[in-house]
DNA sequence: TGCCTGATTGCCT
DNA sequence: GGCAATCAGGCAA
């Protein structure tokens, strides 16, 4: 295995909708204490700071979603529903609310290790959503505001190298799981067209 | 202080 | 396809 190096924080300093897609086709990494996992990120969400009622941070800055404001390249984990975590790549300059939800990875490192963390066998199943992916990398609430540009939680370029996306093979959709009216109408979703990995086509 | 809801998942029918 | 699980954050009182 070829050493994975970590992405600068230069590539989070951007909007999050440019982040997004920028995401599309990396290596999300974890080097826990049961060994490394990870995979490749293929489907995000982008929240775009105060004028996206969808985004956490619309409404002014909170203890829960801080992080956002702080400076990109940083994690930001919250609890849904009570028992699922979120990770979020925060984007933009400091002070600027906004972030990426990594919703899907097709699982390609710890992959064992992975599957015993969720209670399946199918890798299709194993990060195929949001909550599903934290669960997989044993990503927690103890992970937000964590600095992804460095071990052991990070985003590198995946083994073999990156190559972008063609812009065909990118889907535009509007996001998962917002109430009518959050913004649920906007485009802000992407993910690869011909990944099987992704949480709902 | 109390009530309500959610950037989800998995089990049951 | 429908719905329960489960609890912290956010808001009203």
């Amino acid at each position: 295995m070829q050493r994975l190096t970590p992405l600068p924080a230069g590539l989070h300093a951007q909007s999050a909708c440019g982040l997004a897609t920028a995401l599309l086709g990396r290596l999300l990494v974890h080097a826990g204490p049961d060994g490394v996992s990870g995979g490749i990120i293929v489907e995000t969400e982008a929240y775009l700071s105060r004028a996206d009622p969808g985004c956490h941070a619309a409404r002014g800055m909170t203890p829960r979603n801080a992080p956002m404001f702080g400076p990109p390249g940083r994690a930001y984990v919250y609890l849904v529903y009570g028992m699922h975590c979120c990770l979020n790549v925060v984007a933009a300059p400091e002070g600027v609310p906004e972030a990426v939800l990594i919703r899907a990875l097709e699982p390609i490192l710890g992959l064992d290790d992975m599957l015993r963390r969720r209670g399946v066998s199918s890798p299709r199943d194993c990060c195929s959503g949001p909550g599903k992916l934290c669960r997989a990398l044993g990503v927690g609430l103890e992970h937000n505001g964590a600095d992804l540009t460095r071990p052991p939680l990070f985003i590198a370029d995946p083994p073999g190298g990156y190559s972008a996306p063609e812009p065909g093979e990118i889907v535009t959709a509007t996001r998962i799981g917002l109430r009518p009216g959050a913004g649920d109408d906007l485009p802000l979703r992407y993910y690869l067209k011909s990944s099987p990995y992704v949480s709902r086509r």
